[in-house]
DNA sequence: TAAATTTGTAACATATTTTATTACAGTATG
DNA sequence: CATACTGTAATAAAATATGTTACAAATTTA
């Protein structure tokens, strides 16, 4: 997963945020999000691995928020999904003798380095709480 | 073509714009990006719908720019691409019927569209001479 | 303690998107 | 008229993303 992967941990948060007393579940997630349910764990998983939810097994089991909403950040949030800026690489390897072709992916690399700050800048000014207060 | 259009795009016009006085060919181009010369040509295809390239067919064809690489900005290359910043959605429709689910889409395109914004503005400022021009 | 419910995860299947290839008609050059 | 290009369609292959099934392990509650 990577296009949705972003859209879909803030839908999680978001709805961990709305309901912060139960510990919902990956199938409840699952009908809001309209995804699979295993997907939702896998997401769930990633954000586990960065202490951002707790989540019980078991009846009655699920997830909840184990942070501050006010203090998680969209920059954050966006790392943890291994997203990054940019507008893409041509996919083989450019020829290295050719003067063009043997520094095109540095300048990219730099041009799309730039993006990624003024993007993050942007996304670490909103909260999960922000982001969750608009709806 | 998505994900290295951008790329692939930007790569073309730099090399044009090193060897102004040639039609280049689309097979010499290829050789370059390391890329197959008919996605070559499908690119210059774009660029010449946009009036950015001129090329000529038959024995020593090819393609040269058609504009001062001076007026012309990365963020006309980035539109031309029909590249969008965003971290992306996910792929199904959510549920109406759940608030969050209802209005996530909103949201996240009300996000990426200042992302947008930002990083057009960052690409207004760089022309393609300014880009060719690091090598 | 047994039944029910839920997570966690692996293995596999399907769908979608990207990239590559082949083929060939049309066009200009020398 | 042979050669070397572009333009484009059709098809194939590869890569990536998403979906499904299955089931062990954990926990609750009756």
């Amino acid at each position: 997963m990577i296009s949705g992967k972003f859209a879909i941990t803030i839908h999680i948060l978001t709805l961990l945020h709305k309901f912060p007393n139960d510990y919902m579940s990956s199938e409840y997630i699952a009908g809001s999000i309209n995804l699979n349910p295993v997907l939702v764990r896998k997401e769930i998983a990633n954000l586990k691995a960065h202490h951002i939810v707790e989540s019980k097994e078991g009846k009655n089991g699920g997830t909840k928020l184990a942070v501050n909403a006010a203090e998680l950040t969209l920059k954050q949030i966006f790392e943890m999904t291994f997203e990054t800026i940019g507008l893409g690489f041509a996919k083989n390897q450019p020829n290295p003798d050719c003067p063009v072709g043997k520094n095109i992916n540095q300048h990219l690399e730099n041009l799309y380095s730039e993006m990624n700050q003024k993007v993050s800048a942007q996304l670490e000014g909103i909260s999960l709480e922000d982001f969750s207060n608009q709806f």
